[in-house]
DNA sequence: GGAAGTCTTAGCTATATGGCGAAATATTTC
DNA sequence: GAAATATTTCGCCATATAGCTAAGACTTCC
């Protein structure tokens, strides 16, 4: 059986994985990926409500892959990590091998 | 809002990260990255029940990332996109960045 | 200071996911 | 062909996730 600390490291890598398992994330990255956006910006992108909204980018920002910044009454959310995107080239060579 | 055909790609591709969002699966994917093996070899790896391994390696299949080969009573999975691997190194630089 | 705008938190419900044991399927061995 | 081995599928329950509305907190504008 696998040792804890490599258990442990997964656990964590799983954790970025889970923040980027859903479009709505996703096509917020994407969009993040031109500059940064405010909340209601990002709502108007992916059509849910701000709360809803407002919940995933806490995912995105617990997981380390984007960070905010609050000036007036709006917050600015922009991407930390821009090599996040370059997973998008790999994952579409790995849709192409997916069974439907 | 977004268009249809940027949502539907976001889609699949969420259902890549989805597959890679388990410690389990990465753990066993680390262990694909050296070679095929058959699920009773996974099985003893994470510490699950075979049933819960199959499962585990049915969603992976789905999402394109293994491929099955069975051989005699015996099922052998091996990756097929081993980029999926180099996630890992742009997740650790995501994981340093993240609050706890 | 009150109204309007922006965002987050809380509470709720519906659905998805993950684990197990039991049962079904396929293969080898005797 | 019966028993043993390897794997998958099924049915169950527990937990996690995603969406909404309502309510709270802060900022700006008048």
């Amino acid at each position: 059986m696998a040792n804890q600390l490599s258990v442990a490291r997964f656990k964590a890598q799983a954790q970025v994985f889970k923040a980027l398992a859903h479009p709505g994330r996703l096509l917020m990255l994407d969009e993040l990926s031109r500059g940064e956006r405010c909340v209601c910006d990002l709502a108007a992108l992916v059509g849910s409500e701000m709360p809803t909204v407002s919940r995933h980018l806490s995912v995105l920002r617990n997981a380390g892959i984007v960070d905010d910044d609050k000036r007036g009454a709006q917050v600015f959310y922009r991407l930390v990590t821009p090599c996040v995107m370059d997973f998008f080239r790999c994952v579409s060579s790995v849709r192409r091998k997916a069974r439907p």
